[in-house]
DNA sequence: CAGGATTAAGCAATCGATTGCATTTCTGTT
DNA sequence: AACAGAAATGCAATCGATTGCTTAATCCTG
């Protein structure tokens, strides 16, 4: 009954008893066309309810006009924050955006990378999974020239954009701000230590202890995939050490709000008997009670960035490649803040 | 110098000396094609780095594998995670997913809705922006009989799939809940009345005051757009009523924040003084200080069953419409809670 | 070993939009 | 009226994969 077939520049052509090229010239405003014809085309367009097919036009022009973007959990507050900003300048550039989540699975990245490039997206922007460690995948992109371009966990060992934060001075300030309250033993959770946010970030606690002439202590720092559940067993572990922490900088919110939760119901005081900071200032640590410091990392502008420059790339208006570091924020809050 | 083309069929077809369609059947495992050429094929396929174009495939099959999803913002908990719903069930049934966010703007919405289309989605789900009105976009698609899905916030006059929680029977449990906790006065701020969510969330409100033969004071009920800043304007106009209420069910976690923040900070206590409940169970609801009651939705398992119901559409399995009502959770936190 | 049955593979059109080159139509001039 | 030159439009191939219909190759049996 209903047609429920979609019509195509040949319909238009037919209606007008002209072809189809000049159907196309007329609706991409092609000056070849005088405008009576234009005008007349896009009336029949219109009457007949004409949207083109875009499959069709990217076979044809070899540009699909979208862009890929992996993340390890779409569902988390930085990086659904950073996908907001991916989309938003894309759309505004005219692109359609094309999710997928790694589940943080290494199989999973290798089998969505392969499909995005099978739907021949013009551009791949990633973060990668916390178990990937061969990039056979990603490479493919650089090899056949799709621009491709990291943010927050980047591979170094792949040339091309790359967009992070300061990961190390990050970690840098908010051990240092640890050490001005007064604590004196500062355990650290790291996360994988293949990611280099999580070995700047070490990195950058290191580097804060060493300029402050506080000795390193191996027993206080515990490597895991930094999960709430990992966080509970780390600071169950660093508490019964013959000579526990005063602090502990967690690898991010997640863990610091389980670690001072654990705390907390163990009857110890945050911060003045323990402090705690943690990386990322998920939405919570703001409103928690004690709110948690953190180290803020502009999601939403980390997106926008890494889309503008994977636009540049597919235009063609860039050929060098560039890592922007982008700087973090420290946000003192009560869990670490004993007043000095 | 370095090939940047990508092989096609055509070209592996060339390899050999044989046909196109005898490679396409091969690829596909067509058993017209014999083990022994299927196999050669194959091997040939890898060699060259063969990946199917995905556009040209799609054209021919009219069918773009990929199910559209518009939500007013990525960026926000309950959305992310029906996005993150609607990925998983779609990657496992071979589908891509293409995200857009309306920013809870109606010409926006339109225009991305209008994109999806021509980019040929099997399948759109959506919940649409605050302020739509006009569903002609959307009508296109029923038109057309392409599958279309809503959530959350649905749009009554279109006939097709719908998943909604029960917005009604939550706030009826949440306002029975305040009643129960000995609260007289309860105050709403409820959100535009022109979405079914909200008005089912007044209208349970006011079902549950009506079963406990309660007055409905039309004071008390406010309605704007249940942002943060609204629930300040919104707390600060029904505290300095002559006769304030003594509990307020906010119609959201977001405003129920920004109003027990408000509160706490003129000194008031909570829940002794002024209840306050919220909707949604955002992450922070739980890890406030006092934790916020509120009534959970279960965004993950939202998205599965649309991606779920669209799927079946897309695929022909089903034919007849429904709306699934998923049962919501009241969880009773500190906010609300007097230890009756 | 002929001839039908079976198996394997190729031809060419198709999906819808785009575009280089060719053709038709119109305009103005002598 | 005839014709050059400009203006407007059409033809047909192309993008890469798919598929109905044929054709070619192989097999089997009397």
């Amino acid at each position: 009954m209903n047609r429920n077939v979609q019509p195509t520049i040949h319909d238009i052509a037919r209606e007008l008893k002209i072809s189809a090229s000049t159907v196309s010239r007329a609706l991409n405003d092609n000056p070849r066309i005088s405008l009576k014809t234009r005008e007349k085309i896009k009336a029949v367009a219109d009457s007949l309810g004409y949207r083109p097919n875009t499959l069709a036009s990217n076979l044809r022009n070899k540009k699909s006009n979208t862009i890929g973007i992996v993340v390890p959990l779409i569902n988390r507050h930085f990086f659904s924050s950073v996908i907001s900003g991916v989309e938003d300048v894309a759309y505004k550039a005219g692109y359609t955006v094309v999710i997928a989540q790694s589940n943080d699975l290494a199989a999973k990245e290798v089998n969505i990378v392969q499909s995005m490039y099978s739907n021949r997206v013009d551009g791949l922007i990633i973060s990668i999974a916390m178990q990937t460690e061969a990039f056979d995948h990603l490479k493919l992109f650089s090899k056949k020239h799709i621009p491709l371009a990291f943010f927050d966990r980047v591979v170094s060992e792949i040339e091309t954009d790359k967009i992070v934060v300061d990961d190390f001075a990050g970690a840098y300030k908010v051990t240092q701000h640890l050490i001005d309250q007064g604590y004196q033993r500062i355990g650290h959770l790291a996360g994988p230590q293949n990611l280099m946010i999580y070995l700047h970030r070490k990195e950058g606690y290191l580097e804060a202890l060493k300029k402050n002439n506080i000795p390193f202590d191996e027993s206080l720092v515990l490597i895991n995939t930094l999960t709430s559940e990992d966080g509970v067993t780390a600071a169950k572990q660093l508490m019964s050490l013959s000579n526990p922490p005063d602090a502990i900088f967690c690898g991010n919110d997640i863990t610091a709000l389980s670690v001072m939760i654990y705390l907390r119901d163990r009857g110890i005081r945050i911060p003045q008997e323990v402090g705690i900071v943690g990386f990322s200032n998920e939405p919570y640590s703001k409103v928690v009670s004690p709110s948690i410091s953190t180290i803020a990392q502009p999601g939403f502008e980390m997106g926008q960035k890494a889309a503008e420059l994977i636009i540049r790339k597919i235009e063609n208006k860039e050929k060098t490649y560039q890592t922007i570091i982008l700087p973090t924020e420290l946000i003192i809050r009560e869990s670490s803040y004993r007043g000095k």
